[in-house]
RNA sequence: GCCUCCGUAGCUCAGUCGGAUAGAGCAGCAGCCUUCUAAGCUGACGGUCGUGCGUUCGAGCCGCACCGGGGGUACCA
């Protein structure tokens, strides 16, 4: 571990807020118990009771289908079975009214008072009002970027970064005690490439006919560094070891890494040494190990694991006849490593390219006698600009900087989680550069900035913030764009639970939008009705705290003015 | 060959456990600024959900086969 840098303290999540489909699915539930009972309803297996948003206002905010669901295994009519289901729902406050529509769906209207009585809530807890405690406080990880240092950080690997660290973020925000993780190798093949081909950059740039070999890294960035080092060392190094020119390339390497990731507001809690799991043996322990639970054999001098065990068409080596382990076995080591430090959930950010080597490692710990269920994978599928596919060798890429260069920051993170991490991405550089409604991340900032500049103008001209009826909020659009705040809960929830954080910009999205409509329809300030002002007042402060945190769990800023 | 991800509107993509009329953005079309930011809003257009079977009361979603694309299939990482 190389250094721990701080970085700002995760929100503490103690209120648990009574969400909504949560609170209705427990009514469905206890709905469904008093029925069973009453008809003797054979349940033999407990039912999945699914609460979806209402596709059509007439039938409410919210319904359910498990009349649908319940109609085989009770063997009569769905419509029936809803009626007997709504006749035996608890009252809640929650709900306004409850109603049944054909073929048996169940659907349900939140009561407007309830809905009002979550602003105070919110505007007195903040933004950790949609914080949840799944999480529970364990010990969560999320391993990504873990790029060698030997070259700048390509659009490819800037996926990761988003993505992993949004998917952090969102650990943080359903209660897990999160760690920042970079694994790194400095040492072997690549890093000796690296250094011959700083070293030939190096003579070049001193005059000699020198040329790179195919395997060397054909980057400018090499070139730059050598002019660099011409620059700092002059002719001292001519006749250097490649040793030296590895090293001086792997420490700028690693700075600018580090550079375009704080540009690209990520901070890692650990940067972990590969080498370290040499240094320290476990990797021979982990061997040792493995062979003495009948997990390895030698065949052609070198090691093998027996994956064959575990429902693989192949055995895979360990070490190489030469003595040398392949990358599976630190892998391995580094794996039992995390466990070991006691993290319960550990989350392998990686691209598609290295998807292979996930399940080598999981049936690695597991053959170290290790329950392997902690570890996921959360894979992203390549990225490419305008058709071209990145690639770091062949030195014909975007990188990350010069992305950010063009579009900046936001626009990089918030478009690298608009697809789902297993689809594709084509990163539309078009459409990132427009700075208008087309673009998606300027379409929510601009809901935000809008909204600060109703704050800021309601402040100056001395509007009351205090003492809000709220019952006075019975817009449509009101309720829409309450009923939207509400669910960003869920919506994290539902990220952390599918791995799937781009959620969240679909969310964004959504929410900006029902406050335009909200701005459309319900005028904030007029001083003819202070009352209604004020109301709408909060309700305003109220969707800034919840699109400013959508924003920041995306890692993307929610600015006060454009 | 085998494994895996993907295939949904002209383009880029969402689609929560299998549920009501499959959604959004962009492009193109028609409208809306003496009022809190028009980087906004409204309307219309746009679909054999790759193809074919199957399971089901019900399939974009589940199963099988095929077609097309990405990635992998190393004693590289």
């Amino acid at each position: 571990m190389l250094s721990n840098k701080p970085r700002c303290a995760s929100l503490p999540n103690y209120l648990l807020m009574q969400s909504i489909i949560p609170t209705l699915t427990e009514l469905v539930e206890n709905a469904l118990q008093a029925c069973a009972q009453k008809h003797a309803w054979q349940l033999e297996q407990p039912i999945n009771i699914a609460i979806s948003p209402a596709k059509n206002p007439q039938w409410g905010e919210f319904s359910s289908a498990i009349a649908l669901q319940l109609a085989k295994l009770t063997a009569k009519k769905p419509i029936d079975i809803a009626n007997e289901l709504m006749a035996h729902l608890p009252a809640s406050e929650m709900v306004q009214t409850v109603n049944v529509s054909v073929p048996g769906f169940l659907n349900f209207s939140i009561s407007q008072n309830w809905l009002s009585a979550q602003i105070p809530q919110i505007l007195s807890t903040g933004a950790s009002y949609w914080n949840s405690n799944d999480g529970q406080g364990k010990k969560a990880m999320v391993e990504f970027v873990s790029a060698n240092p030997t070259g700048p950080l390509s659009v490819g690997r800037g996926r990761g970064g988003v993505v992993g660290d949004t998917f952090a973020n969102i650990l943080q925000a359903v209660g897990y005690d999160v760690t920042r993780e970079y694994y790194f190798n400095n040492a072997g093949n690549q890093m000796r490439l690296l250094g011959e081909s700083l070293q030939i950059r190096y003579l070049q740039v001193l005059g000699e006919a020198v040329e790179l070999g195919e395997n060397h890294y054909q980057g400018e960035y090499l070139f730059e560094l050598g002019k660099r080092l011409v620059a700092e060392k002059g002719e001292s190094l001519r006749t250097a070891e490649v040793e030296t020119f590895s090293k001086y390339a792997e420490l700028a390497m690693f700075d600018s890494i580090k550079a375009t990731l704080e540009r690209m507001n990520i901070y890692m809690d650990v940067y972990f040494n590969e080498n370290s799991l040499f240094e320290d043996g476990s990797v021979w322990d982990v061997v040792n190990r493995l062979t003495a639970g009948g997990f390895t054999y030698e065949k052609d001098g070198a090691i093998w694991f027996v994956t064959t065990r575990f429902g693989v068409e192949k055995d895979r080596v360990l070490v190489r006849s030469q003595g040398v382990p392949t990358y599976r076995l630190p892998d391995i080591a580094y794996h039992e490593n995390k466990l070991r430090r006691g993290f319960e959930l550990i989350v392998d950010v990686l691209g598609a390219d290295h998807k292979d080597e996930f399940p080598d490692v999981k049936m690695g710990v597991e053959a170290l006698g290790y329950n392997a269920d902690g570890i996921h994978l959360l894979m992203n599928q390549f990225v490419s600009v305008k058709g071209q596919r990145m690639s770091t060798r062949a030195g014909r890429f975007t990188t990350l900087d010069e992305l950010m260069d063009e579009v900046g920051a936001d626009v990089v993170r918030f478009f690298m989680l608009q697809r789902d991490s297993s689809s594709h991405l084509e990163f539309d550089l078009d459409l990132a550069l427009e700075q208008s409604e087309k673009n998606p991340v300027f379409y929510v900032q601009y809901a935000h900035a809008r909204i600060s500049s109703i704050l800021r103008k309601a402040q100056e001209e001395g509007y009351s913030f205090e003492n809000a009826d709220l019952a006075l909020l019975a817009e449509p659009a009101e309720k829409a764009l309450l009923l939207k705040l509400l669910e960003l809960s869920e919506v994290v929830r539902m990220c952390a639970k599918e791995f799937a954080p781009h959620h969240l910009t679909y969310y964004a999205r959504d929410l900006a939008s029902a406050f335009h409509a909200f701005y459309r329809d319900c005028r904030v300030l007029d001083s003819q009705n202070l009352p209604l002002s004020t109301a709408r007042l909060q309700l305003t402060a109220v969707a800034q705290i919840g699109l400013a945190r959508a924003l920041h769990l995306c890692g993307v800023s929610a600015p006060e003015t454009m």
